[in-house]
Formats: structure tokens, C-alpha cells, sequence
DNA sequence: CCTATAATTGAAAAAGATTTTCAGTTTCAT
DNA sequence: ATGAAACTGAAAATCTTTTTCAATTATAGG
């Protein structure tokens, strides 16, 4: 059981959720590790199976839990997708929006979308009063198409 | 056992699944009544309740077989939300999206997005053709402001 | 209107996913 | 080093969705 060098995302997180007043346990660290440096969004048992590549005590309850104090902190999100919604990746830094290939699963992270125009029109047309907005785009990667 | 009269969308919806060679069965009748009229998403058990009211022995299986009909059939759609995605509501018309009011759950459509320009930026940047956009808006509805 | 056929139904069982319980173990502030 | 509180994995419980099956019903054709 070797103890490889978290990479420096996470370790940030393993930081944030120590100072969130969890403790770092083996199996949250190889969790930590593994969803920190995905380019797709996993799954629990993705996870699960993942984790016991490098600690073979993994309990896929551990794994639920982790996600739940994960995404409490805010470091992950849950990804929409048609086929599912069960999936986590690292969540948005600031006001970021995902892209997702619908074939690999490569999920690429963009910013720069203005919705203000649009979003004042809704307001106007609907009376209601918009509080957040959700924007994901789905194609094919570069490797897919 | 009344028998209403349906409203003008639930008959349309009647004859699009009939023209997609389903039988028009009672239970289905009240399901589609329920579907078609709501201003708000529903989720399996909400609408098996609802549901009963109008035909007691509709089952749930039912119920989890007419949605499959339905979005099959691309009369409903699937919304996602913070706390689960296992509600149904009314396919958009068109190009058109949604708005859901977070407390009451009040839904509203919307067109008029123009993200081809962003699109093209992030295809751009990221190498991924583009082929569909989700987009979302949350907020507060008129009523509950 | 009758009939035959295939679709549909509801109950029950099965399968799958997630949560809870619990006793033993580990982390971490003192 | 010590102890309180958090965490763990296994097993059981719970919840959701799907499958199976025998009976019923819709609808096309005569
Ligand atoms: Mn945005
Ligand atoms: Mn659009
Ligand atoms: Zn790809
Ligand atoms: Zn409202």
C-alpha cells in the first residue's frame, strides 16, 4: 500500500475540509485524490472501484459519505446528464459552466457567458425574479469527433 | 367514477400517443389530464397520488409506464433539479427552456436565448463541437416574493 | 355488433441504489 | 500519551424502479 503525493489540487481540498472539521482518513484521501484529478464526472461505484485500486478496504458507504461532505463543502458538484444525474466532478471555480462530451464523457469547464439581457427580459416577461442560472453545453470532444 | 371532459392539450397529447399505436386506456387518460395541466414538475408517487384520486386502482407501475410512453414519445421531459431529477413536466415547445420557481415549484417557458456566439467562442477554445445546450433559470415566482 | 390479437393492467416479486445501524477503529486537540 | 468525537466497513433496512405473470381491455377487421 504505497502513500503516493497528493497533487496539489488535492491537497487544497483536503485542506478545506479539514478545516471544515473533517478528518482526513486514508479512504478520503484515495477518494479525494481521485475526483480532484478526473476529467469525466464518476459515479459511486466508479469511485468505489477506483478507491480500492489503491486502498482495498474502500467501503462504498465510505463513498457516499465522502460525497456528501464533498459536495457540503462545496468542492464537488453533481453532474445533469440525459442518461443519469449520479455523477460528481470538481465543482465550478466562480461563475463557470461545464461542457461535457456525450460520447467520452471529457468534461472541459468554460466561462464568459452573458446572460444579463436575457435573464432582465424573463424577469420583465414572467414576473418572477431569477435567482440562478444553469448552463451546460454537450458535444464531442476533440479525440471523439 | 366521473368521466371529464379533457382539456384541448390532454385530447392533443391522447391523439399523438393513439398515432404512435398505443392503446388509449383509462388510466392513461387521467395520467396524461394530470401531465398535460400541470404548471408545476411531478414526480412518479406525486402523480400516482394525484392520480387515484381520479381512478383508484391506477398502480404505480402504471404510472412509471405512461412516463415511459410519454417522454418516448417527447410529450414530457425530464426536469432536473437541485434536489433530484425524477420529476416530469411538459416538453418545451420549440426552442424553448425553462424557469422554476424554487419555492412553489411554478414553471414558466421561455425563448429568446442567443448563445450562438458563445458557442462558437467555446468551441473554439476547447476543440468540442457543440450539439445541444441545457440552460435553466431558479428563481422566485411572482406569488412568492 | 362479434372476434381475434396484441397491448395494457395491477399485484407481487426481483433488482438496484442509497441510507441507517452498530461495534470497532482512528484522528486529532489537549 | 489520552480521550472525546469522528470515521470506518459490514450488514440490515429502506426506497425506488423494473420485471414477471395471469387477467383484462382496446381496437382492427369481419
Ligand atoms: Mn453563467
Ligand atoms: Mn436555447
Ligand atoms: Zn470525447
Ligand atoms: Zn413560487
Amino acid at each position: 500500500m504505497s502513500n503516493h503525493t497528493p497533487t496539489p489540487l488535492s491537497q487544497a481540498w483536503l485542506d478545506t475540509l479539514q478545516a471544515g472539521g473533517y478528518r482526513i482518513t486514508r479512504p478520503l484521501q484515495v477518494i479525494v485524490e481521485i475526483l480532484a484529478n478526473s476529467t469525466r464526472a464518476l459515479g459511486p461505484v466508479n469511485i468505489y472501484d477506483l478507491a480500492r485500486k489503491e486502498y482495498p478496504k474502500t467501503g462504498l458507504v465510505t463513498v457516499y459519505r465522502a460525497l456528501e461532505k464533498l459536495e457540503a463543502t462545496g468542492l464537488v458538484q453533481r453532474v445533469h446528464q440525459a442518461d443519469g444525474c449520479h455523477a460528481y466532478l470538481r465543482a465550478a471555480n466562480g461563475h463557470e459552466h461545464i461542457l461535457l462530451c456525450s460520447l467520452c464523457g471529457q468534461v472541459v469547464y468554460f466561462a464568459g457567458d452573458d446572460l444579463s439581457d436575457l435573464i432582465a427580459r424573463v424577469e420583465g416577461q414572467s414576473g418572477f425574479t431569477i435567482q440562478e442560472h444553469w448552463l451546460q453545453f454537450h458535444g464531442l470532444c476533440a479525440n471523439c469527433q
